[in-house]
DNA sequence: ATTAAGAGCTTAATTGATTAAGAAGGGCGC
DNA sequence: GCGCCCTTCTTAATCAATTAAGCTCTTAAT
């Protein structure tokens, strides 16, 4: 069964490859006859149609988006706000009929063979570390690129949210509850997997330029406060599951004096805090206020977020993408909303 | 800024294009001096790289795998089934370097130019309904492909589980303890988007081909159990959502005589059921027993569910198609396991 | 001095299509 | 009978690479 191209089907009929072209993407330049028979000798011989890679190359047009993550995809997969980013990236690509290629990037061995190779027309990059090899390499391929939450391309578009805005409100609307004995639970500040507390060295030098902002935001919003943020713990986790958050809280929850309230840079680590205080038996929001960050996985369990849009965003991402007019430097930042839960109240006492 | 090609550079510098070839991929087949200038007058010229679709076109590889899903994607994205799937699959594609492209289907309008035009190694098909043009166009690449759940299709390696064993094993459960008012709620029946009481008729004539089996792996252990399997209350939504089983819960429980088990084929479904059973003032497990399937979304919610190893399907699927034996008509059944959780008890007498 | 080996580059075939432009033939009006 | 248009097909350029084989020189060994 050696490989059949158009070529075969016209040396078989003997009639010009070209020919047997227009029979399957032109049927309006052949008669109806040879159309036909091309077609039936075609599918006597087994040909699979007009291969799409040379298709592609030669109409210049590669039919897919490409989708850049910083995680492995199992991980991608299983993080409720990539999801909801992915649903609207992904209704985008349907609408304008075109696949969605998600590039796996090796984690540890940084090899970006994949971004060099896909076949695509334009990249979405989604929180990337400052100055991961596979940018550099997505640039160097000079296709239209968005950027999503992080990091910021000068002349790329960039979509995402005020983060420090946004990391203001969450953290002002406990201070403003009368919360003054807070602490911080971050994921995805540095890439050594490291997990305990961070010093102020370990805060600012974030890869993460999103959560250097959000980080940023939290610290603003408790000095305008009056508070110390240098006394304000402050714990670091690698992974974000919500075994990770679990530990964070009970790390927080074992301090002397106890925070009143945590704040957490995703809603996944926001849940794992609250198992921490259910396994300490402290009542949410009675004993502890906890916020958390996206509003991806906070409904059902009643918490208090920052609401982002990120379908939207996922569904802008392509569409920028798809309009060909995907270069365009714009900086789009999205609305984000504090949503109050019932995770947070007033500190008793 | 004219397209930059090998040859361009070539020219430029008077050396021929596979010099400049080399020069990107073989670098000991040149001087170094010449490999250097060759990338200098690249970068200055702005060059991309390797055009990927030539490079494709010429290896004769892709660099990508392709999954098509029955739904729409922002759908598929929201299945907590299917992107466990898609987790094991990934972890294949990442392993192996390959890419992963997700194709849309149009809903609707059946146009499958998507998959005749997917720069692909293979293909991994799911839960695609009996007869969908989409399964043709896929058979018609002649590339490697599984089928994952249904359809079956002869000659090509098939994942799954056994779906009449597993349903049975879930009526089974709550038949051995005693219940015998049942009540049926499914999704994925048909395509037309029904929401309503199915008869016989409509059961039998599901267009999906594994939800068939699981209906009549039911019907079969009711029958075994001495029921008539035609007054066994049957009903079918058209979304897999959390409020199509609320609906179907209600329509259920609002039978006289109520029925004092429901078996559901999704766990989302199941959830949607407990919300009914919930708005209704009714005890889970004391006056009503719920069994989901796939253990998807069930733990938290104490469901009882048929397990599947999703991600281990995803994976091996992933695998079988990397390995190049993709081809072997492999038909493989995954373990399945009941899971009793706290939505199951005896029917109270 | 002669030959073999090796380094460094070029030639040319190959991958599998698309499509503008041209050519051959038939039908029609005048 | 002549020119003109239309249909139907062919010719040949093009898309952008990879790579086996061949050609020149050096260099080293005999």
């Amino acid at each position: 069964m050696a490989k059949v191209t158009l070529q075969t089907i016209a040396d078989r009929l003997g009639v010009s490859r070209a020919t047997v072209s227009y029979a399957f993407s032109r049927p309006d330049q052949l008669s109806d006859g040879l159309r036909r028979r091309i077609l039936e000798v075609a599918d006597e011989l087994g040909y699979a149609g007009p291969n799409p890679t040379a298709r592609s190359l030669r109409l210049g047009r590669a039919g897919a988006l490409g989708l850049l993550f910083s995680e492995t995809l199992a991980y991608a997969f299983a993080d409720p706000y990539a999801i909801g980013f992915f649903q609207g990236l992904a209704t985008a690509a349907e609408d304008a009929g075109v696949g969605l290629l998600i590039l796996p990037l090796p984690h540890g061995d940084r090899r970006t063979d994949t971004v060099r190779d896909a076949v695509v027309d334009a990249f979405c990059v989604m929180s990337l570390p400052d100055g991961h090899p596979a940018l550099a390499e997505v640039l160097a391929r000079r296709l239209p690129v968005v950027v999503v939450d992080e990091p910021y391309v000068p002349g790329h578009p960039f979509l995402g949210i005020d983060e420090p805005a946004a990391a203001g409100a969450a953290a002002r609307h406990v201070l403003g509850l009368g919360h003054r004995r807070l602490g911080v639970a971050m994921v995805g500040l540095h890439e050594d997997g490291h997990t305990g507390w961070a010093d102020g060295e370990r805060q600012e030098s974030t890869v993460f330029e999103a959560m250097r902002a959000r980080r940023g935001g939290y610290q603003r919003a408790c000095e305008e406060a009056g508070l110390d943020w240098g006394r304000v713990p402050f714990y670091e986790v690698a992974r974000n599951s919500r075994e990770a958050g679990r530990r964070a809280g009970h790390a927080l929850l074992g301090l002397d004096p106890r925070p009143t309230a945590i704040l957490t840079n995703t809603d996944v680590l926001a849940l794992g805090v609250l198992d921490a205080a259910a396994d300490l038996g402290l009542e949410v929001p009675g004993d502890l206020s906890v916020v958390g960050f996206s509003d991806s996985a906070a409904e059902e369990a009643g918490l208090t977020t920052i609401r982002q849009a990120k379908q939207e965003m996922g569904e802008a991402a392509g569409r920028l993408l798809l309009s060909g007019a995907g270069a365009a430097p714009e900086r789009r930042l999205f609305p984000y909303e504090l949503v109050v839960r019932a995770s947070t109240a007033a500190p008793h006492g």
